[in-house]
DNA sequence: TGCCTTTTTTGATCTGCGTCAAGGCTTGGC
DNA sequence: GCCAAGCCTTGACGCAGATCAAAAAAGGCA
């Protein structure tokens, strides 16, 4: 889920694998080794679900690569998107073996994968692996009720100005630069659908934003795709956030 | 949160209080003891703010009785509810003492708290007890991602309906009659605008929308605040729900 | 009981966003 | 190079829900 805080990789541990820093930032060289030994990789093509709510879910994991979304779906077709998943967040839950949720990949994903059973096994032997996982299920919690006040309460506008500021930040922390609050230059990972999906807006809707915000200034793009932010300041003002980012101390 | 799961109270448990089991359903007596030691009340009236957003939180506890809601709000004044705190809720999170969220008892409300240092002292020696945070935690996400679906996607009608069938089901659990489909009847612990801040709506939006459900005779209302719905089955088409109430298996 | 405050309802009007529709741009296959 | 399939943009129009306004209930408390 966005998230900055749930996500940190320290720049002196190129040799730490990202999904072991994900699963426990604090663990242990032999804690390591146990979730060496039973965890495996699987690859998803773009476009490809990774699972379907309601589906029996026999592993949990994290994304080492790519980009995954986490959706609901009405009956009659109105989706939401209640999470977006970037390279180091967690999917499933110990305890649950049914998916809630569905589960798509929109880029080429990597996931290092672990099998439930066994991981709740070492989790009930090794007290802060369940700590360090409730660190990052509050920060997902943080995060999806910031979302709420996005989805409850602020304008077309205000929601696109909101969902760029949060990509900025977790890209530009992804790839180890400093939040800034100068230029910013990124890739859009969603289609407008997919943005609509996350805003609770069509992508007619989206796509009008889009414009009007690059009309105003407030964003600089070179295809669909590619975003340049001269001011974060000024997005994020967009954004109704306050100063900060809206973003918890 | 709204979120059945996370609560439970065993019949046969009359003698245990709420806030232990709240905190930890497996617990050993001697750990039941050592929250004994640590923990003290605090009483709060109808309309009085527990907690403000920034406000240093020294304490993490659990409602015993009464009714709070936790919101954030924006400069310009636009609020979004993001939960409502029933008893046996917990409040606060371990490792964080910088409050969230504004925390506002809407009745007269009683919490068990444990000063914060001191328990998390504990949780670091009682494994089972992080283990069970992290599964109300777990329940509060899908709590707040379903809330997600309502806030994104569905219509004012479809919000009341959504928002009184979780309070129906929730109020049915905490009586300990099953939710059954039959017929319910329940107090509205919220005045109309905290139902619009909740829903994502206004107030008048509120007060439309709950007369047209009870003209077209989805719920009846006796004053204003007691409701009765005659075919809790009927309430959950209306929210849009599929028949088992779009909870999670 | 009667006054005052708060909450709720209801009406009239406005507007932001959804819906429907058409057309442009990009990418990949042949 | 041409065509087809996805994406994306833009326009016209309608409607659900917001906004503004006022009155009716429901409590509280002398």
């Amino acid at each position: 889920m966005l998230n900055e805080r749930s996500f940190s990789i320290a720049p002196d541990c190129a040799d730490c694998p990202i999904r072991h820093r994900a699963v426990c930032a604090r663990c242990e060289s032999d804690e390591l080794e146990s979730l060496e030994q039973i965890k495996y990789y699987r690859k998803f093509e773009a476009g490809q679900s990774i699972i379907w709510a309601g589906d029996r879910m026999d592993f949990v994991g994290s994304v080492v690569s790519g980009i995954a979304t986490l959706s609901q779906a009405m009956e009659d077709g109105r989706t939401q998107m209640v999470g977006l998943l970037l390279p180091s967040d967690f999917v499933g839950r110990p305890g649950r073996n049914i998916a809630a949720y569905d589960v798509v990949a929109t880029t080429d994903v990597v996931m290092c994968c672990f099998r439930r059973s066994p991981f709740e096994d070492l989790m009930h032997r090794t007290p802060h692996i369940a700590q360090r996982l409730l660190e990052m299920t509050l920060d997902e919690l943080d995060a999806a009720r910031e979302w709420m006040l996005v989805l409850g309460r602020k304008t077309a506008r205000e929601k696109i100005a909101s969902l760029l500021s949060i990509i900025a930040r977790r890209d530009a922390t992804l790839n180890m630069r400093g939040p800034g609050t100068g230029s910013v230059v990124f890739n859009l990972p969603l289609t407008r659908e997919a943005m609509a999906d996350y805003l609770g807006l069509t992508l007619e809707t989206v796509s009008r934003q889009i414009s009007a915000l690059r009309k105003d200034g407030v964003i600089e793009l070179e295809g669909k795709r590619h975003v340049t932010v001269p001011d974060m300041a000024r997005l994020m003002e967009e954004a109704g956030d306050d100063a900060d980012g809206g973003m918890l101390v």
